[in-house]
DNA sequence: CTTGGCACTCCGAAAGCCCGAGTGCCAACC
DNA sequence: GGTTGGCACTCGGGCTTTCGGAGTGCCAAG
């Protein structure tokens, strides 16, 4: 028994269903697919299929369906990422372009995701951790409170207000702005941020609270935030899943919710920015979100600085999902980089 | 026949139908609700009601269900809004004030009420039309850049990153700093901006574009930034509506991401802070809430800043829906007075 | 205006039925 | 050993039919 046509079998079924929608038999398959054997034949290896937990069949006659386990080696091993054709390449780099700052940017990415994709698209705001610091402004706002801007690389701006724990004066504020900046500009964030913590001890004592205070405001920002935003598009698609998918659109959208789940998700499957990574149902640790399938791809600098993805069916086109997020992903980084 | 016998009827069916989720008949009503009279003859009363355009039946017997306008009448004059109990109130505060800056605020309140209503909530953020400023900063990025950042009374701060005609320096910024801050600070934001604008042409020629471009971009971000965000929670209580809501939670995720909508919606509603407004089914403008009815309030400080409400079924609790929207609305006001 | 009575409608659940798709297995074949 | 046609068997789902109950509208009497 040809272990190759059993393969091929899988995709065939994977495609087919994905296609349909509806259980695939052997005779359909035999008839879409030019095997040269009979449906007896597929029928065996189909058998043997259901016995590796590859497909299963929903009842007795009907035909079978992909299991979790089916879909992950057809992503593994039976696919090819399609390349993009040129009309296509042009239409991303086109609406994407067309983008004013960092917002409209992922603004942009996030819903040409979800319109490509007739899914849910999910975009990571580019973390600032592997970027650099251009400038920390110093801002007194009177009595104790100052305002420490932060300016990154990318043009992300992040701003705390904290409380000094004596009144500033302005004078001494432009000494510690002076040492900060020198400390940290041009500087990666991790660095920076290495550095700054080193700093209030090389300073005269009274103003090391001072520099404490704004170090660890500046520490907030640069560490506790970073990654922390996710912007969604697409969520309606959800309605659009098909009548089987309505019962996971509740949990799906509580999941989508929780920003947190979603980055976490972001941040295990895009440590590579080179490559898609896909989590299939089960495979979620996150309950709501077993009736899903997840593509996503790192994407930014020179460093992978963040993820962008979309959230479909696990009876999703996989082949066609992965060229289009890692496209995007490709474009949006090359934006980010110039 | 009494008119306020039939108003007695439409009531106890809104209320029946909201609790049941099932069309009410006149057998049912009269058992539940102490008229004082036959079935027979709220039968009578139902006919009128339904001549009226008030109620209908689905189909020949079936009970009778609530038109939108039914609703209408029902909200407008069938109801007190119920005070909330002091657990209520004490859960409300409690949860609300241990926020610790002005997005933990939004976000605390977001969630609240969705989590209060088991509906979907929408708070806009604080507009800073009505706020105050409290300080511009100037910051010199290097060659042309400028940061502006202003910060408001709310504590909200909005920055841009301008291009100046020329290259600046620290002495002409400094300068050009001064006097916006000695113009706006402490003022009301459109005061501010009416101020700002007369400014360039008091200065000497040679710092004069340097000006515009800087009021050019806190206009923008006062004026064209103002109430551009709002925040959701509790989408995935649209799936908890009930399978006869199944069918519209595409169009209403839609309708979600367009936020464009939302503002507009909160921005006609909340008029007034001190009421709460609804919007019922058919009388949305976009198509994709005629399913939902908004329950919202105007919220903030001295002046009405911003809206928050929420999003239900036609069929839902009105006069719960609407103490807790005010409720709400009330205690994130005082919070952001205090 | 109210009421009891009554005929009428019609939804929806339950039951029964049948058809077709699909399977598994087997014996024969190459 | 892999392949094949044949065949019996299963079972879901669509279709129709049936039936009961809830609810209405109307009417004539109170």
């Amino acid at each position: 028994m040809s272990d190759e046509r059993r393969l091929a079998v899988l995709r065939a079924i994977v495609e087919d269903y994905v296609h349909t929608r509806e259980p695939v038999g052997s005779r359909a398959l035999v008839e879409r697919h030019p095997f040269g054997v009979s449906s007896a034949t597929i029928r065996n290896d189909m058998a043997v299929l259901e016995d590796e937990g590859l497909i299963v069949q929903p009842h007795t006659s009907a035909g079978r369906v992909p299991t979790d386990a089916g879909y992950r080696l057809f992503v593994d091993r039976l696919t090819e990422v399609r390349a993009m054709s040129h009309p296509e390449r042009k239409a991303i780099s086109g609406f994407l372009s067309g983008a004013v700052d960092l917002d409209d940017v992922v603004d942009r990415t996030v819903r040409l995701l979800a319109s490509l994709t007739q899914q849910v698209a999910v975009v990571q705001y580019p973390s600032l951790t592997r970027s650099t610091v251009r400038h920390v402004e110093l801002v007194p706002l009177g009595g104790r409170r100052v305002l420490v801007v932060l300016i990154a690389g990318t043009g992300r701006v992040e701003q705390r207000i904290v409380e000094a724990p004596t009144d500033v004066d302005e004078t001494v504020l432009s000494e510690v702005r002076a040492k900060v900046n020198a400390e940290s500009a041009g500087r990666q964030l991790i660095e920076a941020s290495a550095r700054l913590q080193a700093l209030p001890d090389q300073l005269e004592p009274a103003h090391r609270d001072l520099v404490r205070t704004v170090v660890r405001a500046l520490d907030e920002a640069l560490v506790e935030e970073r990654e922390e935003r996710v912007v969604l598009a697409g969520a309606a698609n959800l309605a659009r899943f098909g009548p089987d998918f309505a019962s996971s659109i509740g949990p799906v959208l509580d999941a989508l919710e929780e920003h947190v789940v979603l980055l976490r998700l972001l941040g295990e499957l895009s440590q590579d920015r080179s490559v898609v990574a896909v989590r299939i149902g089960s495979e979620h640790a996150h309950e709501g979100l077993r009736a899903t399938s997840v593509v996503t791809s790192g994407y930014g600098g020179t460093d992978v600085v963040a993820g962008l993805g979309v959230l479909g069916p696990t009876r999703m086109d996989y082949p066609t999902t992965m060229a289009t997020v890692r496209a995007v992903a490709r474009y949006v980084s090359r934006l980010l980089d110039g």
